[in-house]
DNA sequence: TTTGTTTTTTGATAAATGTCAAAAGTTTAG
DNA sequence: CTAAACTTTTGACATTTATCAAAAAACAAA
């Protein structure tokens, strides 16, 4: 929990009384390896914060799953899509370690919301970092070839190569496996 | 100023209070085909709406100019990473047509979240919206080939294609001019 | 250990895409 | 209307990457 509040006051310090509301509005969940914390085609309706773990966003395209995204320790983790809009998960969200989380429903955050100012300002600010953190992924993946990809993971995510299966991480940079493994073999 | 208007209240339906208030922050501008409104290096700001016309973000790699997206009328435009971290811009946004804008200064903003919370909820609703529609972005890219990459433009955003030089447009889906080209050709 | 399972690597080949250069087409400004 | 500038297409070829199949290596369970 103290973790948990840590991660919070880094994005924006909250006043005491919002930090208890917030705080006692999160329950704590251990889930075990290779559990889903979200499904695909159910509405995820919770957010969740990784206190401990690994975890990997995928999808299914021709028979395929695409690995899109990983949660570490301290990320806030969900199906975004769904949780934003209601809808479905097109995803699903699958633990590639035994993980303790927190977690907490959207409509007490809603709730959470009108009570408190400085909680929303907390998440749109929250918001605003993934945005770029999204962004940056993006301008990173554009027009660089798999060795680039390659070397730009090691260089800045150097923890997705220690703790994820390297097929995992082929998908994540949208090359195949097999050509992942030659570039590591080259270097 | 109705447009912008429109466009806020499709986030979020502001209370009169709030809304002179914010609208009274904006000021109009009205910039020729081919000018900049970010420049690369330089800290961008103001957060824009636009109202009428066409641009693109693109950022300089060895020597090319790569288009990674475009604004059209009602989008809130800026150099985000640039705006929302202070950092100087590593983008430019330039206009492809003679555009109507609308600006306001991040400080201002700032101001007004703290004076009404329900202009910072409607910013923080905007920025998931502009998440996912990212996010989106981002998986329908991953994985596809330049044949499926264009055929999803035609089907999901086919203004793109009626009022941007194909260069750009190649550039927007990560391939080769010659081989947009060829696949248009093939169609 | 030993065996079975999963992950990673290697090899051969095919397909997709990029690059360079030039031609054709289109738009713009005087 | 014409010349210059810019955009789009086409051709030839090189390179990168995917795919399929199988071997090797690493890991886990009995």
């Amino acid at each position: 929990m103290q973790q948990l509040l840590n991660s919070i006051n880094n994005y924006y310090p909250l006043s005491k009384s919002a930090e208890n509301a917030l705080l006692n509005c999160f329950t704590k969940i251990i889930i075990t390896k290779n559990e889903y914390l979200v499904t695909e085609g159910k509405v995820c309706h919770k957010l969740y914060f990784l206190e401990k773990g690994a975890l990997r966003g995928f999808y299914n395209l021709d028979g395929k799953e695409i690995t899109h995204w990983f949660g570490f320790e301290n990320d806030f983790v969900t199906s975004f899509h769904s949780f934003i809009t209601g809808e479905p998960a097109v995803e699903n969200v699958q633990l590639m370690e035994s993980c303790t989380l927190w977690s907490i429903e959207k409509e007490t955050m809603t709730d959470l919301f009108n009570q408190h100012h400085d909680i929303e300002r907390l998440v749109r600010i929250a918001y605003e970092k993934y945005y770029i953190r999204l962004e940056e992924r993006y301008v990173n993946a554009q027009f660089k070839t798999a060795k680039e990809l390659y070397e730009n993971l090691i260089s800045q995510t150097p923890h997705i190569l220690e703790r994820v299966p390297l097929g995992f991480v082929a998908s994540y940079l949208g090359i195949s496996q097999e050509t992942l493994s030659r570039i590591r073999s080259r270097l």
